[in-house]
DNA sequence: CATTTACACTAGCGCTTGCTTGGTTACTCA
DNA sequence: TGAGTAACCAAGCAAGCGCTAGTGTAAATG
């Protein structure tokens, strides 16, 4: 949290730009638009924000920051074998994308649209969540639970769990926790 | 091809369009920036087409009408066997993403950005694409060859697949074949 | 030779954009 | 009670936006 300054009313806003970002794209998003969902005038924006961009550093660093909180507390709380730490991992992964899903979102599909500065700062946050992912793959290699190369395996399941915003929806009949489970399946030698 | 006038010219200029809508966004690509790079002046880039959302459509369905094509060849140049079929499947995919690659980062990314009624004529493009998809799966959870819900399965490797256009460079030393087996080896429970 | 067609140009209209300015209101706390 | 501060507003600027109008020109076509 080096960039934010975390009041109440901030986070609150930051919450709705995130929709509007999600509903518009960063770039069609006027401050004119964020000001009426927020209830304000546009010029009464710049007192919470500096500018534009950091509403957008903002809602992505909100969203990562949780993402973070979310896979430790998963990893921590798991049993230690490798299968279920991988489990664990894949649910939060979900859970996050789908309760922050505004956020996540916007993370996903509009981090180039952040100013260096801000793509920097941020780009810690996202490795360090990253390499939560990068152990936990290495173990279920290394356990022989699944096989392939560590770089491209985490990729690929990242890539896979990453596109659910794209079709998934959470309000259906499949929970979050089927979807992560499905996928383990799908990439673990015939378990059961 | 319905809303398209194919012509050498306006190929060449879609080409232009779709690097600089990589590079910049849909959103933030003025017409005078496509003008500069099409080595012509904004005004007269409205003779070529209609409007900038012209520009969109036709790049999308150019990548998406390629796309076609080559999974279409290659399931009728391969084996008959369902692995064959998939690994053929896999690695047209990633062909088309990569020697199409500004156009299907287009498709992928801004595909929000087109009207409804460009939408609706390209989504029956990409319907079809897909379906090709769904044979394929269908085939290979016949034959007992991956496990799963096929809905789920094509998503998730449909994910996988077109997440690598955030993170894989072809000109590597992997190639974009060694990519597509070593996903299908990662989905088939340890076949050597 | 006259006409059309394809392609490019200059100039600029009407509008929206992110952001600034200068000032007002409401609340907190010594 | 009065100083300080957080939150807001109305008004508007300078720049940039998509797009249009009207014109020039060289090659193809009758």
């Amino acid at each position: 949290m080096n960039v934010m300054n975390a009041s109440p009313r901030r986070k609150e806003l930051t919450r709705l730009a995130a929709q509007l970002f999600v509903q518009e794209g960063f770039d069609r998003t006027t401050v004119r638009m964020l000001a009426q969902v927020m209830g304000i005038k546009s010029g009464s924006l710049f007192h919470h924000f500096k500018d534009k961009q950091e509403i957008l550093a903002a809602v992505i660093e909100e969203g990562t920051h949780n993402a973070l909180i979310i896979a430790r507390k998963a990893l921590n709380e798991c049993a230690a074998e490798p299968e279920a730490r991988l489990r664990a991992m894949a649910r939060a992964h979900l859970e996050t994308l789908f309760t922050d899903r505004n956020a996540h979102v916007v993370a996903l599909f509009e981090w180039r649209r952040l100013d260096p500065a801000a793509r920097a700062h941020l780009s810690h946050l996202r490795d360090a969540y990253e390499s939560l992912w990068v152990g936990v793959i290495d173990d279920a290699l290394q356990a022989g639970l699944i096989h392939g190369d560590r770089f491209l395996v985490s990729r690929f399941v990242l890539g896979a769990l990453n596109w659910t915003v794209r079709w998934y929806d959470p309000s259906g009949p499949r929970s979050p926790d089927d979807l992560a489970d499905e996928l383990v399946a799908m990439i673990m030698p015939t378990p059961a």
